[in-house]
Order: structure tokens, then sequence, then C-alpha cells
DNA sequence: ATTTTTTCTTGATATAGATCAAGAGAAATA
DNA sequence: TATTTCTCTTGATCTATATCAAGAAAAAAT
């Protein structure tokens, strides 16, 4: 059940087979289906999530009711609401899966805990934090640089399994534009080869 | 000289005397003057940089010579190409000074050497990094959802000084805009008053 | 003080992508 | 298997923003 997770651990820092076991003292296991939610706009994040298995999706909502996928999570990857998560201030983002997931998930209190205990995970969360905002930070830069295609071709580029685990019109609302410029930008790439 | 750093070290955890001390010995000053850079395209990023005054920018340039600004670093704040410093790959960035600059530079081997000696500095660069990213995250999710006067207006909103201290033309491309149509879009908003 | 460079503005025109609308497949659910 | 819901496509039209061009104002350099 922890092998994920440990595996993902051990790619940044070694830890002893005693702290291995207490590591795994701190997460809580849970399931959620297709559809339903981690996190809803206006609540606290309470959790950070270790993905074991499924995908899922941060997004905000706009006053027109518009979707704005900010992330995906995928098995090995970490998601929640940093900045509620550390503040204690009602998110502004809403968590769901888009097929049933298997997480771990880790309160304030638990992650408090945890780094008392294990110092080492100080420097994991620093190294996790390090690699995710350098791929924030390069999204960012492609978003306002780039052309829609480009940035279509960069995301299926940096993740080729993609188009076929999430909706098209996820993967628009995730590049920031419509299901429908995506849908004719597709068919003008096929259409070149 | 580097009152400013412990000042935003201490915002975030506590050294005691002898630290603040030997934290200073891995830091060297250097100033840059308006224009000079602090690390050009291909280079490899080799210091990470806190602002002690002045204001720096990092920003890609695309094959069309367009430049796009990723970020700014004002007084208290660091700057770097986080990626490059990490891998010791050729950086995609360049970095330089928009008004006369003091700064205090970390290379790589003198980041290990203090995260050895004061393994507190783990704890103060993962909330460092996890402040970035939260900000960052912010930027993106306005860049995909927001108009062009929006993301102005939100700009000056979190950071009301930055139009008096960097000319407008940057400031729409850091927003992804050109500066026509920032300044109509600033004339619009003046007029509407 | 003059020249050069940088910065900002304004107008005319072009275009990438949005919006609105409708229908066709697919997939999930009953 | 029927039926509802989700997903994708295609067409027509609209709009925010880009591009090109030129000049004015401000700042920096000589």
């Amino acid at each position: 059940m922890y092998e994920i997770l440990i595996e993902n651990i051990f790619k940044k820092i070694v830890l002893n087979n005693d702290e291995q076991q207490l590591l795994k003292t701190f997460f809580i296991p849970k399931k959620l289906r297709k559809k339903q939610c981690l996190l809803q706009e206006g609540d606290v994040s309470k959790y950070l999530a270790f993905v074991e298995k499924g995908i899922l999706r941060s997004y905000t909502v706009d006053e027109k009711g518009g979707e704005h996928i900010a992330e995906f999570a995928f098995e090995g990857w970490w998601i929640g609401d940093q900045f509620s998560f550390l503040t204690g201030e009602p998110s502004t983002y809403n968590i769901d899966a888009l097929e049933d997931c298997e997480l771990l998930l880790l309160t304030k209190q638990a992650e408090e805990q945890m780094l008392e205990k294990i110092p080492k995970m100080e420097r994991f969360f620093r190294l996790l934090l390090q690699n995710h905002l350098i791929a924030t930070q390069g999204r960012l830069v492609s978003s306002l640089s780039n052309s829609a295609e480009e940035k279509y071709k960069q995301l299926v580029n940096a993740c080729p399994t993609i188009p076929q685990r999430v909706p098209q019109h996820m993967l628009a609302s995730f590049l920031g534009i419509t299901p429908e410029t995506l849908s004719r930008l597709r068919k003008q790439i096929s259409q070149r080869k």
C-alpha cells in the first residue's frame, strides 16, 4: 500500500527501516470514487494528498461559472491547496477525482509531527516543492509566450498518455483555451501529417 | 549589510547569534549596475541571489526575439533559475538588473554547506519555496482565466508601487500582453473614473 | 545643451481564439 | 436495450488582443 510513496520519497532522500515504518503512521489511506471531491472552494484544505492510484484535478470557478484547471495529479504525485493548507484560510480551489482514486492523506498536524520525528522529511518536501515550482514556472512562461497549438504540443510531449486518460475539454481548460479551439487545432495537426 | 537577509529569514525561522554569524559567511556580496546581467541564457545558473537593494527581472527570449518576463525580484526577494541551479543544466532564462542592485549570492556549494551546518535553513528554504509556489500558481491561474485588464488591476493591487519602479512595457511583458494593449487599457481605466 | 536612446501613445488593420448553436458519437446508467 | 449524460466536432460570427507604423515625450548619455 505504501510502496509507491516510499519509492517516491527515496528518489529524493534515504530513510532507514524504522523511519519508513514510522512514516506510514502519519498518513490516512482514503479511497475516492470518480467525481467525488477532496476539497471544495470555501473550505479549508485539511490535507495534502499523495496519489497512489487514479487522477485528480484542482480547479477554480470564475464568476460566469467557467472552470479553470490549475493542475492534474497522477499516480506518484502530490496534490492540495498549499496556500489554504499553510494558512488555514478558505480555499479558492476545488479538487476532485477524474478516476477512482487511492490516496494517502497528510493532515497539518501529522505533517508537523512527521517533520519533528523525521527531520529528513523537511528536505524531501523542500525538494518536492522545488520541482513543483520549476514545473509551474515553466507552464507560466509557456502560457504567456506560446500559441494554443504550441502549448498543446508541449503538453502531449511532456505527458504523452494524458490524451488517453483525461477528457479533451479538460485538457483545453488546463491550457486556458476553449474545447472548440482544441478540437479544431487537433484536426489541423492531424491533417498536416 | 546582512540586516535585510536576517530579517527575511527571521520571518520564517529563528537563528541564535552564532548561527547568524555563520550564516553570513556563506554569501558573496555583489553589486550589479542597471542593465548588467546576473545570468545569461545558455549559461549554468551558479547562484541564488538575495536582493538587498534594487530590482531584477528574469525572462526568456522566443525565436522571434520577443522577451517574456517570468518574474521580478524586489528588495527582500530571492531570484535565480531553480532548475539550472539544481541540475547544473544550461539555463533558458536571462536575469538582469532594472536598477543598480546590491545582492547576496549563494553558490550551490555554499548552499550545501549551509544546510549541513545550519539544518534549520532546510526549513527556511522549504517555506520560501512554498510561498513562491503559491504565488506562481496564483499567477498561472490568473493568466489562464482573466482578461488583460483584470490581470493588470490584480498586479497593481498586489504591488501598488510597481508602476513607478518598472517601465510599462516590462509590466506588459510580465502580464503576457503587448505594450500597446497595456497603454490603451490604462487609458480606458483612467477615463472611466 | 544637444543628441541619442528609451518609453509611451495613438491609429489602422489583421488574426487567433472565443462564443453561440446544433448535432453526432460514446459512455454511463437505468 | 433503452435512455440519459457526457464528450467531441463543425459552422458562422464576434471580439479581444496583436501587429504594423509613426510620432511625441521623457530620460540618459555625450
